[in-house]
DNA sequence: CTGAAAGCGCTTACAG
DNA sequence: CTGAAAGCGCTTACAG
């Protein structure tokens, strides 16, 4: 038999009301009052019911802001999928869920957006930051009117956020210098193109797959790097002129413009002779690997990151319940041709 | 503002009471007011609030029987912690879940176990069952008595499950040699170490495994194929046995018995020679891999399938909520050194 | 500072 | 067959 606040209140002389303020800290209680109906919660092992509670504040009319920087990148078509099933798991909660979305990284755009957000402000904001000091003093401020800031797929750092919920970036260009140590053999020259130096994730992810490389597999040298800034006709660009200068018998797509790249190795016709490995399984990247183009991708769970940065912020909302971790990573998931789905 | 049973009712002209009624097909309602009501919902676009409904039927009191062989399987350990997991998200329902555990497969002990269970029957009982026809026909008339029954880890089929949640075996042997397929250069002889052949699952690794060699790999040849019974003992025994038998470069291990198997390799001398595949991310094999022994290992979310068990029967219970397929497979992940964790 | 009462949206004995 | 009322376990205006 569960113990209810009905329970400690009968305990403890009181009444439900006041068992009610003096356990969740809410003011207007006598000290000695509160101490002693703690105390007997204590005793008793008292575990809030989560169900009655959440019917409970459903009167309050809680919401959530998403704020995502997709783009045109079909990578979020799956966060946004893991949102919506968030969203449907939450429904009975009251609590409002509103997306928006920006295209590209500018720092003046998102932090226009933010401040037009901040006008009717949420109890809960979930972000894909920049990784820029203007971006974090104002994520902080807003951290300190008490609306709990979640950082989503990008991370920064020197931010006071409830969790950051997304990959680790380093471990997955380590995994991808993995993968490539050991479909290869011999004297490797591998070339990676990755988004943008300013992205911390893309950075991580050089930095990374850069380290194995040295430390455990010497004989694979990383020859070139380049930046598509996520945009196909830059990353068709930039991999045909690395192709062009560099005999290579590698490549490592660590972010979006891939579709291009992958239009740049196949007119050079070197479909066959390279080695390839990307990041995410987008639909196209899933017939690259089907038709053997691409060797491997590694990926990171988006549809769980957007499914987890809904259910986490309601958790956070309704119970003050704090994630295990202040970054929940999520898995480096190595896909090939017969686990693709 | 969502739509509530009391607006239902207000607009029908009827109580909530027999709203309840007729959108939950109880009996004992007029079936033209029942038809009246269930039109209004739909027109109103009604939903009903999960949370509410929860805290309503907690009442009941609920429970589910959980059975697994789990033997001495380490692997099992990450269920039950799945399990656990999911217990504490729904300890709000009211609902009681009990864990029993059996070692080995004998189709006579798992048959008087679930006789024993049923002597206080559960509402939905989650099981390892037993490929054989005497365990179906059993599950079948537990179905028969609206006992919801799922099957997890292993799965069966002709039976009226609710749905199966577990890896898709198939798939998860495809991966593992087209993973052997691009370590590997020229002509390679490989041998299967499985549990056993009255497992449906070790079945179906080999078989994946083995098509997947003959079609887009055919300079990979499986010489050889022995069972462990998921026994450490009779893995190195029979592990030895091929090693000695056999001139081969790969090892491909889909059951129980890795521990045992691994060790007989070490005594050979061949940690260096042989490539290496297992399943699963016992802290064993993770040590293996990172010390180089074991190449890659394909894994099946243990944790959420435990997790899932218990919180998919949850919704049917509470909710009537079907899981969306009849077969809930976990991804197939492929873990090496760098996305161990 | 405290209690009594109403409310969140369902479900369910009970009386008629 | 139907309705009024109590209940699930919390939260919260309101009155004192």
């Amino acid at each position: 038999m569960a113990v209810t606040i009905r329970m400690i209140a009968e305990k403890a002389g009181v009444s439900r009301g006041t068992v009610d303020r003096a356990l969740n800290n809410r003011p207007g209680v006598n000290a000695e009052v509160a101490a002693h109906v703690r105390r007997i919660a204590k005793e008793l092992n008292y575990e809030p019911n989560a169900v009655a509670k959440a019917l409970a504040i459903s009167k309050r009319k809680l919401r959530i802001d998403i704020l995502l920087n997709s783009g045109q990148n079909p990578f979020f078509e799956k966060v946004r999928r893991g949102i919506q099933n968030g969203m449907r798991e939450i429904r009975s909660y009251g609590i409002t869920v509103e997306t928006f979305e920006l295209t590209g990284f500018s720092v003046e755009e998102q932090l226009q957006k933010i401040d037009e957000l901040m006008q009717n402000p949420p109890n809960a904001l979930v972000i894909t930051p920049i990784n820029d000091h203007r971006v974090i003093d104002r994520l902080n401020q807003i951290a300190a009117e008490d609306i709990a800031v979640v950082t989503l797929n990008m991370d920064v750092t020197g931010l006071a956020k409830l969790c950051f919920i997304g990959c680790d970036y380093v471990r997955s260009g380590q995994t991808a210098a993995e993968l490539l140590g050991q479909i290869t053999l011999g004297d490797i020259s591998v070339g990676i193109l990755t988004g943008s130096a300013h992205i911390l994730g893309h950075q991580q992810r050089v930095n990374g797959f850069s380290q194995v490389c040295e430390q455990d597999y010497p004989r694979i040298h990383v020859r070139a790097v380049a930046e598509t800034e996520d945009d196909n006709e830059i990353g068709y660009r930039v991999t045909k002129e690395m192709l062009e200068n560099h005999s290579l018998d590698a490549l490592y797509f660590c972010a979006g413009g891939i579709d291009g790249g992958i239009r740049a190795v196949k007119e050079c016709g070197l479909e066959k002779k390279l080695k390839i490995i990307t990041v995410d399984d987008t639909d196209n990247i899933k017939a690259y690997i089907e038709s053997g183009i691409v060797n491997a991708t590694v990926c990171q769970q988006p549809m769980k990151q957007g499914h987890d940065a809904v259910t986490i912020t309601t958790d956070w909302l309704l119970h003050e319940k704090r994630p295990s971790r202040k970054h929940l990573y999520t898995q480096n998931e190595v896909k090939l041709r017969y686990n693709l789905d």
